[in-house]
DNA sequence: TCCCAAGATAACCAACTAGTCAACTATCAG
DNA sequence: CTGATAGTTGACTAGTTGGTTATCTTGGGA
C-alpha cells in the first residue's frame, strides 16, 4: 500500500561516499541531498538528522559489504595464514579501487569517522564501536587459529589482532595523508612480520589459496 | 611601535585546544574567537581563514612543543632503545594528560586533522605531511643507531619506522575512539616486539635510562 | 475503479556562518 | 607630549545551514 521508494538508499549511498572522500563535518544535509537527488522534505522524511543518517548507512556498509565479504575471505575453510593475507589483500584493493573512484586515496570511512566523531556524535561513535569490535573477531579468531596450528608463533590472540588493527589502520591513514598507495604496498610484509609468521620467505597469496584449496 | 598584541597566540592555543578534542570541521571561526576571548574583526586582523590559523598553530606546536620534547627524547647521547622507549613513554603519557585536561581520550591533534582535511584544505595537509615527516627521522634514526649497535634485529630503519608510526598512531586512534587508554597500555611492548628488540624479558624505562645515563 | 497511505516537493523560517569595515584605542619612538 | 602605528571593536551584510509544513502525487490493495 502507497507510493515506493528508495530515496533511503540514495541518501544513504550518497552519504557514505561524500563522507568518505572528505570527512563528516564537512558534508551537509543539503550536499547530500543533491547528491542523492532527493529532496530536503524527504531527507527528514526518512531520518531525523545527519548522524541518524549515517548510522544508518554504517550498519548498511556492515551488514551488506563488510561482512559477508568477512565471511568468505575469514571462512574457517581456509588456512588462518590464508585468512590473513586475504584480508591484507582486501585491503590493499579497496584502497586502490577507492582512488580509482575518487581520484585520491580516501582510506577507511569507517575509522575516519570513528576518529572524527566518536566526541561528538555518540550514536556514531556506537556504530563505529561496534562495526570495528566485531571486525577484530575475525582477525583473533585467524590468529587463534594459526597459534594452535602452529604456523605462528606463540602470542595472546586478542593482543596481537589488537596491534595487527592498529598496524593495518595507522598505515591506511598514512595512505590518505600522504595521497599515496606506497604505505600499503608491503602491508602483508609488515603485517606478517608483526605476527611473527614461521616461513622462510614471504608467503605468496596465490600459495596460500592452493594450501587453502582441499586437495 | 604601536599596540602590542598576544591575541593570535591566544586563538592559536584556542583553535589548538578545539580542533583536538572535537574536530576541525565541528570548531567555527566563531567558537574560536570566543574561547580566545577576542573578537572576529580580530580574528581576520590576524589570520585570513581557519585552515591559515591552523596551520599556524601546528607550525607553533612542532617548534614549542614538538621539537624540543623530540630533541631531548631522541638524543643521540640516549642510549637508541632508551630513545624509543622515551618516545612510547611520551605517547602514553601524552594521551593520559590529554585525557585528564579534557575529560576523554584525544588522540594526537596533528594525525586527526591530517586524515580529517588532506582532501580539503591542501595546506593544512603540507603542514601536516611536513610535520609527520620530520618526527618519522626521529625514529628512522634510533632505529639505524639500534641496528648498528645490534640492540635489535637487522631490517630497514625506514621501513620499520614506518611500521612504528604506524602502529602508535593505529592505537592512538583507537584509544580515541574507545575513548578508553588501554590500547596504549601496552605500547611499548608492542612497539618492541614489532622491531624484535633483542632482549630477554621485558625491557623497563627505567632500566634503559640508566644505560643512557653516562657511567 | 477508486481510495488512501506512503512518499515527494516547494516554499518557507530562524539561526548561524564567514567575512567586512569605519571608527576607536593603546602603545612606543622621538 | 604627540603622532604614527598596531591592534580592537561592534555593527553590519549576505549567504548558508538545519529544520518545518502544507500541499501535491503516486501506486497498491479492496
Amino acid at each position: 500500500m502507497g507510493r515506493t521508494s528508495d530515496a533511503d538508499e540514495r541518501l544513504k549511498a550518497a552519504a557514505l561516499d561524500l563522507i568518505w572522500e572528505d570527512s563528516y563535518g564537512a558534508v551537509t544535509i543539503d550536499q547530500i541531498c543533491q547528491r542523492a537527488q532527493v529532496k530536503k522534505g524527504s531527507f527528514y522524511y526518512f531520518f531525523t538528522s545527519k548522524s541518524e543518517l549515517t548510522v544508518a548507512a554504517l550498519e548498511q556498509l556492515w551488514t551488506e559489504k563488510w561482512k559477508p565479504r568477512f565471511d568468505s575471505i575469514f571462512s574457517p575453510s581456509a588456512e588462518p595464514l590464508a585468512r590473513l593475507a586475504g584480508h591484507l589483500d582486501f585491503v590493499q584493493k579497496a584502497n586502490l579501487e577507492g582512488r580509482t573512484r575518487f581520484g585520491k586515496m580516501v582510506g577507511c570511512p569507517v575509522c575516519s569517522v570513528g576518529s572524527e566523531v566518536c566526541t561528538q556524535e555518540p550514536e556514531v561513535g556506537d556504530a563505529v564501536r561496534w562495526l570495528l569490535s566485531r571486525k577484530r573477531r575475525y582477525l583473533e579468531s585467524a590468529i587463534r587459529d594459526a597459534v594452535a596450528q602452529g604456523s605462528i608463533e606463540p602470542c595472546d590472540p586478542a593482543q596481537a589482532a589488537q596491534a595487527l588493527e592498529a598496524l593495518i589502520d595507522g598505515l591506511v591513514s598514512q595512505a590518505r595523508i600522504m595521497n599515496d598507495p606506497e604505505p600499503l604496498s608491503r602491508l602483508q610484509a609488515m603485517a606478517f612480520d608483526l605476527l611473527r609468521v614461521k616461513s622462510a620467505g614471504m608467503p605468496r597469496l596465490d600459495r596460500l589459496d592452493r594450501l587453502a584449496t582441499p586437495a
